[in-house]
This record gives structure tokens, C-alpha cells and sequence, in this order.
DNA sequence: TACTTACCTACCAGGTTGGTAGGATAAAAA
DNA sequence: TTTTTATCCTACCAACCTGGTAGGTAAGTA
């Protein structure tokens, strides 16, 4: 199950993409619109900065500002780097030890197949495709 | 993330479809075999039996057998059963709180998407697919 | 200097996970 | 009837994860 850190992160993101202008725009302003405590949101942001994904400048003007376009802003991305992992058994993860009984392992082409399915389906959604108002429910197709 | 309770329970159901004679097989055997604590399967097989999936017979010669047959009987039912719910966001599991903010969520649609992607993968396979020996990676097409 | 904003670390309550322990109950065999 | 076998049931536990809060430090602007 995704987390709050994950869907957090990625309404920070829509968010500064729906209010980027070129400027800076502050964590406090997206909280308040998010309606998220800044505090957490200040825990959370961080991977999002040291991965490139978005940048920072400290003082009075500051604030934070993608990096990248919208569309080459990957979901999949995102989810990756504050979830951890989006593997779905422990024993795909990576740095999990080998597991002893793979090669007899009845399911372990099923959740191969379907690591592969998840990450495709993120990796397949930008933040331009979840700004979009109306019904975005057709901007992406699997 | 699929936890031990979901692999476990799909593990003991291809053990008693692997060995099924007609007759009852302890879970001891299967725990043998599984290498699963038995403590621990008797706290997770009781949802099978409640559910119709197996039945479990008390005394000498008991145990437990599939009541359908495997390929009858679908990860997805056994993954819901012993996982609760594969909701990929606390939203959209049921009994959740209706969201405020759902008429407003960028993301709403692709986590629903992606709930139906989770569901229909794992309802199109069956303990039978999961049986098959050699290349099992062939044997289930999303 | 004063202010603003990012950034960092420690802490905490509540829930989940992955078990273990100790039995009660039912049925068949001796 | 006693023993054995096996399901079934409940309580308990340590370790970890989640979703925060609190309190500061660093850096940049006016």
C-alpha cells in the first residue's frame, strides 16, 4: 500500500507544477493549499531535492521550483524514491537476500510479472498527465 | 506489500493441490514441506476454511482438503482473503472515510486504475497456473 | 540586525508483522 | 474408555513501520 509519503510527495509536486511561474514557491504555500502539516512535508521533500528532482534556495524569496518539465517527471520516479521500493514481496526487493527456494518457487514469475506491471504503469504517468483538470481518467492509457 | 500471511496461504493451497488424493492432509505435512512454522499456519489457514476454500476435518486420518478444484480457485479471492484488502491507498480500501478532497484529486483516477489492474492481474490466475512445473511464466498472460 | 525559508535530528504514540505459547475441541483408534 | 491425532482458538510478544510533532541550525535577503 502506497503511503502518505508518496502521495504526499506527489501533490507537492502537481502542486508546484500547476503554481510554477519561475519563482520560488515556499513549502508553507503548498501546504496550506494541501492542507499537510509543513512540518511533515519538510521531512518529505528533501529525497525530492537531493534526487534532482526539484530545487531549493533558502531566505526570504526562496522556496522550491522543479527542476524538470512536468511531462518528464515520472510518477514511477517519484514513488521509487519515497517509497523505497515498489516491490511487491519482500524477496524482489533490492538487497533482499537470496531466497533459498526460488528455483523451486511456484509464484515467483507471478510477482515478477507483476513488479514489472506495477513499475511500467507508474513509469507510464507523468505529473503533467495528473495536472490536467476534467476527465483525466483518459490522459493515460496502460 | 504482500505480506507472509498471502504467500503463505497461496504456498499451502499448491501443497494440498500438488499432494490431493481425495483424502485429508495434516498441515503438519504441508508445514514439513513448506517449512513454515505450524503454529504459524494454523493461524492463517482458519480464513481459508471459514471461506469455503478448503475444509478441515478434525481426528485421525483429518486435515484438510481443496473443495474446489485449482482451477477454480483464484490468487486474487486468496489474496484478498488473507491480505484484507489490495487497495494500493487507505482511500480507496473499504470502509474507509469518504475523501473531502476526491472531487478535487489529481491522482484519484490513477490510483483507481491501478486497483483494477491490481485485482484483474491476480483474478486471472488460478492455484492450477501456479502448479504447473518447467516454464511457468508462460502459463498466465495479463 | 532582523527576518524568512530551507534543512536537519530526535522523539513519540499507535498500529502492523511475524511469530510463539498454551491450550480446548472433535474424531478416530487402541 | 483412554489415547492419539489433528483442527481450532486466544492471548501474548518483540521488532518494525507510519504519521506525525518539536526544536533547533544554516543560509540567504532586506
Amino acid at each position: 500500500m502506497i503511503s502518505t509519503r508518496g502521495r504526499y510527495a506527489l501533490r507537492v509536486l502537481i502542486d508546484l507544477a500547476e503554481h510554477r511561474n519561475g519563482s520560488y514557491i515556499p513549502m508553507k504555500d503548498v501546504a496550506d493549499r494541501q492542507d499537510i502539516s509543513l512540518k511533515y512535508l519538510e521531512r518529505i521533500v528533501p529525497v525530492l531535492t537531493q534526487s534532482g528532482l526539484i530545487e531549493g534556495v533558502h531566505g526570504k524569496g526562496g522556496g522550491y521550483r522543479l527542476v524538470k518539465a512536468p511531462d518528464e517527471c515520472r510518477v514511477g520516479d517519484v514513488l521509487r524514491l519515497t517509497e523505497g521500493d515498489l516491490a511487491p514481496v519482500a524477496c524482489l526487493a533490492q538487497g533482499a537476500p537470496p531466497c533459498a527456494r526460488a528455483a523451486d518457487c511456484r509464484t515467483l514469475a507471478m510477482w515478477q510479472k507483476f513488479y514489472t506491471l506495477i513499475n511500467d504503469y507508474f513509469d507510464g504517468i507523468t505529473i503533467a498527465d495528473l495536472m490536467k483538470k476534467g476527465d483525466i481518467a483518459d490522459n493515460y492509457v496502460i
